[in-house]
DNA sequence: ACGCATCACTGAAGCGCTTAACCAAAGAGA
DNA sequence: TCTCTTTGGTTAAGCGCTTCAGTGATGCGT
């Protein structure tokens, strides 16, 4: 609507100080200029309440401020936590976070991360869904790309962060094994088009191994589609006594499908949860899980993420371990009892 | 990083046609050019890849395509989801939602929103921390602002879409009162400047109309910050029976103070949400809370919003009401059992 | 006293798009 | 036939900032 007062501009301030706007622009980003003048400069920039427009600053020096933040989706309450830390902390070092749900469909994160980069993102960090997708590659041609929880082979990207899944799956298979489950559903975020996530290979892998039964369902993040989910998966003719669910999302619709159905956890069903997010603990009984350590994680990703946005360097990929919170929600199943 | 294929521009297209730039500009947004040109010029463009940068647009149009969502604090699961919706929502409009997190914090609230305005965002959604501040007039005059929650008394809102809380505490103060409650706590948001935000205010009247011994608890929205706050109000001399938690995220705080004194929800503390989040009927026992229709909301809010930049038409005041969800965190105090 | 850096700053050209103003040609009305 | 309007464009002036290529005025060494 509205915009009475006109815009200070550089201009303005240039008219003021007697300077040209040129140089008004470099005495305000601290550039070849005396310290006296830019003090001058400063000053009157204050009292007039000039603002810089961010708009015509990135359209002439090719740069705006925004980095992506690409997930995979925000119905996971983990990658909502995430996404707002990143968010405060890319604030934090004076740029803007642009948080956007690819609502765990393929097709759509393909749209959204070619759509950010021609929107000019500075970089994009993105928490795939579909890892193993071809347009990675060229979108990391055209901008910063960084990827968080699976890496993106093929791509060039800026920095990896990623978990290692290969010790988090096998040490929860090596735990439910151990309290006599043989019959293990894995809950996975679904991936309509990508049949090889790194965990759901290494679940296999690990299943195999260990002699289990092993099952793989596919299952959106949010409540109550995890519930229907879960639902199916419990009432079919020989329902597993374990679940390992890849999201804690999962997890809660495993609780919920459970209590439907009548059966408790972990007495009829146990379920174990990968993220360990701080509601999960709040939960009767409270989820066993695994733990990244989100503050590091979100440190690394702005840090590399800055760094090669400024001076263009890559980081070599960095693996963060798990670690384990075992808590109630896994015990023996009824069968196995003494 | 790289850029190495240089930028398609309107000239590269306008070239291709033999017509002008600002000819193809027209056509490419559908005015004032016969549909045979236009159709012509698209197909070009198709071929070259070419996609309008938006930072010169917004340079040149004086709109970004930014809608900035200034949350109160996005440690609340229940204002999470609600970004995330506006996200998807806004998207859907071919705009970018800029989501940012004041961290329950007036000050940062009040340099964020203003950031925002110089941004140059299109519009400003914000669920305020502070909603009876002064500067939301100011901000009201640089850019279209809308506020979810509570209204902002004095600045010229587009839109405003607030909660009926006069409703939903009066409700929830009658339905403990009928359990045998008197003695009551309410967990507000935390507040450092403003002791009068029109929840607290209700809850004072509603207190004193039926005699109550109510006192108010500012806390954070975080697990661990609300769970301090309640477990010093249980551990304090003569603790309330019921708490009232303006959020339902200040409830889980609830659970978990309770729980870590071993005391018993709802047996020897009744707990009343407000939200209804989805986890919140996940909880034993299952959190009582009040739902609004965040469907409707967020709907209003971004058509509102939109035909406010598009139209510059202001909409009238929308007030929602609240539904009770009773579920079974409230129950008459142990001493008045029975 | 002379040449040569260095300093402090200026001019001007863009970044890629929008938009107001203008204009020639074609068709309509008298 | 002549004027008036409409059609289908074109030109040019920005939007507010960055940045490259200067340019006089100093300071310095010799």
């Amino acid at each position: 609507m509205p915009k009475q007062p006109r815009r200070i501009t550089l201009r303005d301030i240039a008219e003021e100080t007697g300077l040209s706007a040129a140089a008004v622009s470099y005495a305000l980003r601290g550039l070849q200029v005396p310290p006296e003048t830019q003090r001058r400069v400063r000053e009157v920039a204050d009292r007039l309440g000039y603002q810089a427009d961010p708009i015509a600053r990135a359209l002439a020096s090719g740069r705006t401020g925004y980095v992506g933040v690409l997930c995979g989706s925000l119905a996971d309450v983990w990658q909502q936590d995430l996404a707002a830390a990143l968010g405060r902390r890319f604030l934090g070092v004076g740029r803007h976070a642009l948080i956007v749900d690819a609502s765990n469909d393929p097709e759509l994160e393909a749209t959204l991360a070619s759509q950010l980069a021609d929107q000019r993102v500075d970089a994009l960090i993105v928490l795939p869904v579909d890892p193993a997708a071809a347009h990675w590659k060229e979108v990391a041609r055209r901008t910063v790309l960084t990827s968080i929880g699976d890496g993106l082979p093929g791509a060039a990207t800026a920095a990896e962060v990623v978990f290692d899944n290969e010790a988090g799956v096998t040490d929860a298979f090596h735990r439910l094994v151990d309290c006599g489950h043989r019959r293990i559903a894995v809950m996975t975020p679904s991936r309509p088009t990508t049949p090889d996530r790194p965990a759901e290979v290494i679940a296999h892998r690990v299943a195999r191994s260990l002699g289990l039964d092993v099952t793989l369902h596919p299952s959106p993040h949010d409540l109550d589609g995890a519930t229907a989910v879960a639902r199916t998966v419990l009432s079919s003719a020989n329902p597993p006594t374990a679940f390992l669910c890849l999201a804690d999302s999962m997890a809660y619709g495993v609780y919920a499908g459970a209590r439907e159905l009548g059966l408790e956890v972990p007495d009829d069903v146990s379920v174990m949860g990968f993220d360990d997010h701080p509601l999960s603990r709040l939960l009767t009984p409270p989820l066993s899980s695994y733990r990244w350590p989100a503050d590091l994680l979100v440190d690394l990703v702005v840090k590399r993420t800055v760094r090669a946005i400024d001076e263009n360097k890559l980081s070599r990929r960095k693996v963060l371990p798990p670690a384990a919170k075992p808590r109630g929600s896994v015990a023996p199943p009824r069968t196995a009892r003494p």
